[in-house]
DNA sequence: TTTAATAGTGTAAAAAATACACACTATATT
DNA sequence: AATATAGTGTGTATTTTTTACACTATTAAA
């Protein structure tokens, strides 16, 4: 009737054409040296979701993020001290805000680092189950959620924004056919500048148009 | 750190062209007297699901019912006495295999009885948001979940496939367009057998055909 | 000036979705 | 026997969406 109850963050960016996650490395029994999620108990009065706040402030510096609840796991053999409910959250930071800002600022672990989601190390508990979750979720959802904007930076390339669903579904897109298709979402405003410090033609910025997105989804 | 642990079901079934939800008459404070989800505290060393199990069966008599997580509702002020940390399951059952059996058969509540979807009565705690998040979820999945045939019988008419899809989607569908698309999906398999004790132009049954379904979903 | 790397663009064909109306059949009623 | 009732079952034309496919443009660096 009681039990232990955590929250563990799959903390999700592109970066490098890649969607990324961030892992830690535990310095605490169990698994002590196995990657992990970030993730850590709920304080007694302190709501779910500020918790998960409070645990991706730790790890990315970062503040008012993405955040979705995925589901709950609370299998009585997840830890051998009997069972602790986690309730897990998916989180989607911009690489620019993280860059220079990951690292272990608490006790219980060693180093965080980001991991492209198809070359993730072994985990500890069942957080490989729990990632696998979280890619089919976002997968589902891509078309018609902001998931993809809360990845990209403000203003970004038209290949950037498929690659980012190449990543998510796992399969190469023809190029001309994504374009009219996002075309006629018509929730990206065209913008008139330019990619920068590139040896190749510049691609043109663009970004979410959100009143569009809005009316669109309500 | 700990939590009261509890998981709560949104059971559903068709009946009368309705989807429709069993809710129980609480026994207990708080909330007294209210229609609530059927739901109760995990045993410390029993799995989830089996929870789930547990209760579904305490109100409908069925086992091996069809069962899928919602989400976690943790809010600190969900319950008077503190926080009680609940997993909403969603569960379906065929209405023929109930119909005679739903009775509180537990001290904590007075009666259980059956709401269309659209007909709820006042609600204990955050119950209301939990259903509405079910139906919404359900939606999503119409076309690609096993969903629809939980709730019907083994063997229905086309019309009450449409009826399922009609109740969740919220609104009516052309006849002949549904009949082609159902058609195209190819997981249906028509039966030389016809409804009976109508007044009225007997309906062909149909069944799903598992096989055809897991083909084209693995 | 050439090379390397990526940006950007259109059209035709096929497939899927939509809109739409009437004849059929089993039973109950007179 | 005739008729009313209530729901079943079916086809076609139109529009929309999806797919397949290849070349020119731009920039920086060598």
């Amino acid at each position: 009737m009681l039990s232990h109850f955590t929250v563990d963050c799959v903390i999700y960016t592109f970066h490098e054409a890649q969607l990324k996650i961030l892992l830690t490395e535990r310095n605490e029994y169990p698994y002590k040296g196995w990657w992990a999620l970030p993730g850590f108990y709920v304080e007694k009065d302190e709501e779910m979701e500020d918790a998960v706040k409070r645990i991706s402030y730790e790890n990315t510096g970062l503040k008012d993020i993405y955040l979705e609840q995925l589901a709950a796991f609370a299998g009585v053999k997840r830890h051998p001290e009997g069972r602790i409910l986690t309730v897990a959250y998916v989180a989607l930071v911009r690489y620019d805000n993280v860059k220079n800002k990951v690292k272990p600022v608490t006790s219980y672990m060693k180093q965080a680092k980001w991991y492209p989601i198809n070359h993730l190390p072994d985990l500890a508990f069942d957080h490989r189950e729990i990632i696998q979750l979280s890619v089919e979720k976002l997968k589902k959802r891509l078309s018609y959620s902001l998931a993809p904007f809360e990845l990209l930076p403000e203003k970004f390339t038209l290949t950037q924004f498929q690659q980012v669903y190449e990543a998510l579904l796992g399969e190469t897109l023809d190029k001309r056919n994504f374009r009219k298709k996002i075309n006629n979402l018509g929730y990206l405003k065209e913008l008139d500048e330019f990619q920068t410090g590139v040896s190749y033609r510049a691609a043109r910025l663009y970004k979410l148009d959100r009143r569009k997105f809005q009316k669109l989804f309500e």
